[in-house]
DNA sequence: AATGAATGAGCCTTCATTCAT
DNA sequence: TATGAATGAAGGCTCATTCAT
C-alpha cells in the first residue's frame, strides 16, 4: 500500500532531518541513519540510495514547511503592522542564527560544499531569494504606511540579508553573543525606522 | 638537521595549501597531500600526524602573511587617503568574494564545521576580528580627515564585515554575480561617503 | 485451486525461461524473475523456493519439448530419406551453436558449474545421450538403405555429437563463424556420404 | 623495491590460481584469494582491484607457460616421430579433460560466459588456436614422413580439437569416463593412421 | 493465495595509520 | 630520516529469504 510507504518514508525523513540538524552532512552515513530510524540497513535502501538523495528530500521537506511560514507573513502583511511583523521575522532569523545545534543550516553549507561545482543544484538559493523578498515586502508597505523611511526597500533587503547570513556563518564558524546579534539587527533597523535601545 | 626538516615543512605546506584550497578539507586525504608533496606516505606522517594537524599549520602560515598585509595598509594610512585604503580594501575583499577556486575559504569552512563543537579552536575567529579592526581604523581615519561621515565606525565596520562574509558564504552555495557584489558594495559605502555610480 | 496454479507455474516457467535464455544462470536474481512475471516476491516463494528449483524446472519443460522434436525425427525415418534428415538435424544444431542469444545453453552450463559437484544432477547429460542416439538411428537407417556407407555408426555419432558440443562451446567462449561451422559439417559427413561442396 | 612487488604479485598469483582452479570464477570473492594468500585485504587491493583483473593476470600466467610448452613441441618435431608427438599431445589433452579438479577451465568458461558481451576479450581463442596450429604441424610432418596418411591436416586438426573441446566441456556438465575419452580418441587417430586396439 | 516491506548476512572498497627495512 | 607495503576498521551496497497483512 502506497500509503504505508509514505508513512515509512515520512518517518526516516523525519529521523534523519534530525541526524543531519545533529552532525552535518559529511559525518551522517546510511548507519547513522539506520540507527535513528530503527531499521534496517536494506529496509533504508529501499526509500533511498544514499545519503545524498535522502538529504535531498529532507531539504525539499524543510522548504515546504518555510514556504507556509513565508506565505503566512505575507498574508499578515494586509492587517499587522509593518514594523511589528518586521520585528517578528528579525526574531525568527536571530533565533536561526543563535541555533547551532539542531538546525539543518550546517548539513547544508557542507552539500553545497560538497557539491561545489554544481551550485545551479543549490538547495539554498531558493530559500535565501524568497526570505529577501518577503522582507522587502515588508520594507515596501512599511513606506507605504509611513512606518518606515527606506529608499531602496529592494538593496535595503539584500544588505539586511547578507548581513544576517554573514551572522548565520560566523555564528557556526567562530561563534557569535547574542548581544552582538541584538546590537547588529538594532544597527540595520536604525537604518530605516526609530529604534530604541 | 633542522634547518632541511623545516624546508622539507614548508615544501609540505606550500603543497597542501594548494590541494586545500583546491579540494577543500573534507575531501582531501593523506594519499592527496602525499602525490602533490611527491613524498613518501610514511614520510609525511614524520611531519604531520594527521590531515589537521597539516591544515592548522597551512592556516597558520596563510595567517602570518594576512597579518603582514593588514599591517601594510595600517602603515599607510598615515600617508594615504582614506577612501583610496578603503577602496583598496573592498577591492581585496570582492576578490576573494568572487574567488571560488583556489581560495582556502571553503576548507577553513568546511574545518570549522567539522570542529563545531570546539569553536574556541576557530582558525577564522582572529583573521574576522582583525579584518574588522582594519576597517574600523580606515572609517575612524577617513571621519579625522572628512572623508568620510560615519556615527559609528565600529558598528559600520563590523556591519561591512558581516555583509561580506554573507556574501562570501553565499558565492560558495549557491553562487553570487560580480555586479551584484558592486551593487552591495557602493550601497555599504554609500552609507558614509559620497559614491558615484 | 489446482488448476489455476499449474496456470502460475507455466507462467512463471516461461517467463523465466526468457530471463535465463536471455541473462544465463548466475547473473539471474530473484528480483528479476519477479519483475519478468510481474509477481509479488512473496508470490514467486510460493511456487519456487529459489532460482535453482525454478531453473531445474525451466529444464525440464525444455526437454519434454526436445523429447517430443527427437520423437518426431524417429518417426519421420520410416518416411523419410535418411540424408534429408540428417541434413535436417544437422541444420537444428547449426541454429543452435550460432544461436547465442536467447539460448538456455549458456545457462545450463553455468548451472552445470555451479553445481560441479553434483554431476549426477546434470540437466545436460540425457539431452546429449538422447541426441546421440538420435543421430546413431539416422547413421544407421542410411547405411540400411545405402544412402551412408558407415562402419561404426555409433562411434560416428558420438563423434559428431562431441565435435557439434565442441563448436557450441567455442561459439559461447569465443566466437565461430557460420563458415567455420558449415565446413566443419560437411567435413563430418564426408566420413560417410557424399557432399557436393 | 619492486622485485619484491614482483614476488607479491606472484604470489598472490600462484595462490590465485589454485583458488579459482578449485572454485571456478563466479564464486570467487577478494575475501577467498586473501584468505588463501594470508594478506590483508587492503594488501591484495595493492595489487589488483577486481577479481577480473586479477584472473586475467592467472591466464596470462598460464598462458605463457602454455606457450613454451608448445613451442618445445614444435621443437622436438624435428627429430622426434610425429606419431610419439602425437600420442603425447593426445595424452596431455586426455589428461585436461579429465582433470576435473585443479583445472583452469571452468573458471575460463564462467569468465568467458561472464563476459559474454565482449568475446574479442576471450582469453581461450588464442589458446585454441594455437593448439590447433600445433596438432596441423604434426599431422603435416607425419604426411611427409609417411607415418599418416591424411588428406586435409587442417580440416583435420580442426575437426580433432572441436572433439577434444566436446568432450572437454561434456566432462565438467555431464561427467565423461576416461574409456569414452580412449574410445574417442582412437577413433580420431584411426582416421588418418593405424592404431591397434 | 498473494503482497511487498523488512531483514541481515556478506561482499566490495577506501583510507588512516603502522612498521620493517 | 625516508620509504611504501601492509593492516584492518568502517562504510557502501545487494540479495535471498521471511513475515505480517
Amino acid at each position: 500500500m502506497s500509503e504505508k510507504a509514505d508513512n515509512k518514508r515520512q518517518l526516516i525523513i523525519d529521523k534523519a532531518t534530525e541526524v543531519f540538524a545533529q552532525a552535518g552532512y559529511r559525518d551522517v552515513t546510511m548507519k547513522d541513519i539506520v540507527a535513528a530510524c530503527e531499521i534496517s540497513r536494506g529496509g533504508l535502501y529501499l526509500y533511498y540510495n544514499s545519503t545524498e538523495e535522502l538529504f535531498l528530500d529532507v531539504i525539499k521537506a524543510r522548504d515546504e514547511e518555510e514556504e507556509e511560514k513565508n506565505n503566512n507573513i505575507i498574508e499578515r502583511l494586509r492587517v499587522a503592522g509593518s514594523a511589528e511583523l518586521l520585528l517578528w521575522f528579525l526574531k525568527e532569523q536571530k533565533k536561526e542564527i543563535l541555533k547551532r545545534k539542531n538546525s539543518l543550516s550546517i548539513a547544508e553549507y557542507e552539500y553545497a560544499f560538497y557539491c561545489r561545482e554544481n551550485l545551479h543544484n543549490s538547495t539554498s538559493k531558493q530559500r535565501f531569494e524568497t526570505e529577501t523578498q518577503v522582507l522587502e515586502k515588508i520594507l515596501v508597505r512599511g513606506n507605504e504606511n509611513g512606518e518606515f523611511i527606506c529608499d531602496n526597500p529592494q538593496a535595503m533587503a539584500t544588505n539586511m540579508m547578507y548581513c544576517i547570513e554573514g551572522m548565520k556563518i560566523n555564528a557556526r564558524t567562530m561563534g557569535i553573543s547574542e548581544a552582538k546579534v541584538d546590537k547588529e539587527l538594532v544597527f540595520l533597523m536604525r537604518q530605516f525606522m526609530e529604534v530604541e535601545e
